[in-house]
DNA sequence: AATGAAAACAGGAATGATTCCTAAGATCGA
DNA sequence: TCGATCTTAGGAATCATTCCTGTTTTCATT
């Protein structure tokens, strides 16, 4: 059973506010403000717990090998900028040359990440 | 100036060969049959000098935390089971229905991951 | 073939994001 | 109010990856 605990509702208000994709420290410093003598596995275990239920989104590590989580759980993909490191959202159909006159990037690689279930383990769940 | 040096030239060879997109670790292993005093480091080092130069991918790390790399360059996307951690190549025009019918997989989360250079620092590059 | 500077190496220590551990504190149904 | 269970703070542990150092290899030039 899940209980309820200020710390894990003040992260997840604290992302639901926000809009710049912060890494695990960037939400403790934020929530410290707060609640001054919060712990970083605090910040961390309610992350994955809210991650679990699906209230937010961890998305892919960054250029700096830091994961990211999203407050906004609507269907969208993100742009990561090599140079900067911003994280922006993406809500358009996705069309590479119609994408860069848009928002006016350059969009230097675009890679689809599909995660599921394979042919392999689909077969052994039958069994 | 690039020197040549056999652990270099037998990571290359190795990634080549293979399609499983290994770690760090598991190419360690491999290489380690021929080059049995080769050291982790120089593995780390290789692939890196590798990923720089183009002449191997790195591609984001898997479930387990681990970077991946895929020794074929040609533009494809990738594929990561949930369930057993193996990544597949996939080459097909991308569409969710027809790739899970085609390869009889279940798609449960379809990303794009744009990478390049965000408005804000391509105008910093023009000043 | 010998030389020397640059690049690479092996081995091991350091780093740092994330996870784990434990004793104390908060939550909530009965 | 009580107790069972969940959560927390704080700090230690983990572990993939990077860094450091003294030694070895490469290779253009003699």
């Amino acid at each position: 059973m899940l209980k309820h605990s200020k710390q894990r509702e003040a992260i997840l208000k604290n992302l639901r506010s926000r809009y710049d994709h912060p890494n695990a420290d960037m939400i403790f410093a934020s929530i410290r403000e707060e609640i001054p003598n919060i712990s970083l596995g605090t910040v961390y275990r309610n992350l994955a717990l809210l991650t679990e239920t699906g209230e937010i989104l961890k998305i892919g590590p960054a250029e700096d090998g830091k994961e990211r989580y999203d407050g906004h759980t609507h269907p969208h993909s993100h742009f990561f900028c090599e140079d900067c490191g911003t994280i922006e959202d993406i809500s358009e159909f996705f069309n590479a040359n119609h994408l860069e006159q848009q928002l006016h990037i350059k969009i230097h690689e675009a890679n689809i990440t599909l995660k599921g279930i394979c042919q392999a383990c689909l077969q052994t769940k039958t069994n």
